[in-house]
DNA sequence: AATGATTAAGATAATGATTATCATTTTAAC
DNA sequence: GTTAAAATGATAATCATTATCTTAATCATT
């Protein structure tokens, strides 16, 4: 990841509130959250500070199968199994070497249809708009 | 893919029309297709009825950036790289063996910043309430 | 320090895909 | 053929997200 262009007050608290997770949040309890810590925000705030950290290659989202998306800081890659009827999705360890991730699902007694392997990035439009923005 | 339960004639009618595609649709796409096609059901009936093909394992489904959700037939493992500015999703060729993939996106021009992988399948639970009912 | 321009933020309305509801129809079993 | 179960249609409800628009903060330049 290379170095963050400056952040907001606001977008530091959000990225700090990341940092402090380990798990991945939505922008409605990161809103909830911070709320808690008396910090004064908008719920458009977080999905604009959410959006620029995106942006930045600081952050990373995950759609849920409820359509929900849940933010967390760009990490090693992870892999997930999500139920197609209940939706429920857990993270798997990943090792790259080692195949042994199908087996290790199966331990978890899912019974996989299918799988999906996705990069997220900028296009070359979007990157130019970025990069004289 | 194992045999399909008995599909009801709307739900055969949207696996059919699966078929035919190449690419992935959304369900209001399939729905106004069909409707086009003198078809006469709902659009809650081709959700249903889409559901009902996921949890035999018969069709996919991919939840674009903008909260859509698109479906296609369960098929070979698919690479998709997506812009998080614009929502752009392209589908890449995969070769597991050759790992040449990244080349290949960034040969689009893509920047990329993270990637995932993901499983789906009936949980435990589910599998059960499936099999059972 | 004041000015003007740009960006960020707050509050809230609007959007839109998906799901829930419920009455009706179809199907299947006995 | 009667009854129970499943499927369907139509539409209202849901809810995360986005758009809008007004106000506040920031910052460079004089």
């Amino acid at each position: 990841m290379s170095a963050l262009s400056p952040l907001t007050p606001h977008q530091a608290t959000i990225f700090n509130l990341l940092k402090t997770l380990e798990s991945e949040v939505s922008a409605q309890m990161i809103y909830a959250e911070l709320r808690q810590q008396k910090h004064r925000l908008g719920l458009a705030t977080v999905y604009r500070g959410l959006k620029h950290l995106q942006l930045q290659g600081a952050v990373q989202a995950r759609l849920l199968s409820n359509g929900e998306a849940v933010y967390s800081l760009v990490s090693e890659e992870k892999l997930y199994v999500t139920c197609v009827k209940c939706g429920i999705s857990v993270p798997l360890a990943y090792c790259p070497i080692d195949e042994q991730v199908l087996p290790q699902a199966l331990s978890l007694r899912f019974k996989i249809f299918y799988h999906t392997l996705e990069f997220f990035g900028l296009c070359s439009p979007c990157l130019e708009q970025e990069t004289v923005a």
